[in-house]
DNA sequence: CTTCATGCAAAACATTTGCAGCTGG
DNA sequence: CCAGCTGCAAATGTTTTGCATGAAG
């Protein structure tokens, strides 16, 4: 896991270069993407700034998280439910695990992909511009709780 | 690529032994999804039928799929923007390549991912149940278009 | 015949948008 | 100051649900 700080550091000199404002708001999001614990859905990060930001909107949230997302600051993980989670930790590409009964996900300390995606591209002719791999499963915990 | 008269008679069978009603719509749905041609949507799925059910509405394309799904005859690949996309010809975990351009989603003949399952299990503790690895780029089709 | 699927419309849900007022730089 | 961000509410797009009718077995 790359270093909170340094990552907070890097997303919000980021915005400054995109000559976006560093509102309130916008540093307190950040932040929590720049930590990414367990890998925060919009509504997560909403509840968690609630007793900071007691009148922040919903939006607020949505427009920040598409913001650094477009900066490329952030990995957007969508599943087949609908829900989206969000690694502002490490913004590129990387494996993870998630828990279907918790929700939880961690990265997993892989490589090797990178070798797969040239045979992919040589195979198919596609040019490769990202990848994506996850596993599903029960977490210990929540085997334990079984 | 399985034989789609074959997959769409396994899918039947299978309809058959949970008690489930063979309708003309539900036959018409299931012979899409046994043949996956690019993975269609939902919305894909109500099109193609549109000419020879004129009347039939899209809440019955959702409550079929989910229900072919459900009886593990369908593999459903989402997406970050929210897309569903289906598979009912391969119905298990395996590897895919989707064009970002004209969101066309091909499959890989790719094995080897059995192996990383059982070493992110003993690394994670989770009981790895399913896994999913993509692909993103542009086709060959759509770079000779730019 | 009886039960369950269909199709319509309404509801539910997540995300986006429009805009008046506020605020960072 | 004033461009652009916030917060509210309304709009949007997708998927789900409720229910009367109709068809499968």
């Amino acid at each position: 896991m790359a270093d909170p700080v340094t990552r907070f550091n890097s997303i919000v000199k980021k915005l400054k270069e995109n000559d976006q404002r560093l509102t309130p708001q916008r540093l307190a999001i950040v932040k929590i993407l720049a930590h990414s614990k367990g890998h925060p859905s919009v509504e997560k990060i909403y509840q968690l700034l609630h007793d900071d930001f007691p009148t922040m909107s919903l939006a607020t949230v949505y427009k920040t998280v598409l913001l650094v997302k477009n900066i490329g600051e952030l990995l957007e993980l969508g599943f087949s439910d609908g829900s989206n989670r969000y690694d502002g930790n490490k913004p590129y590409p990387h494996p993870h695990v998630m828990c279907i009964k918790c929700k939880n996900i961690i990265d997993l300390g892989m490589t090797g992909l990178e070798d797969i995606k040239e045979k992919v591209a040589a195979k198919t002719g596609f040019e490769i511009m990202t990848h994506r791999l996850d596993f599903f499963g029960v977490c210990r915990e929540c085997l334990n709780k079984l």
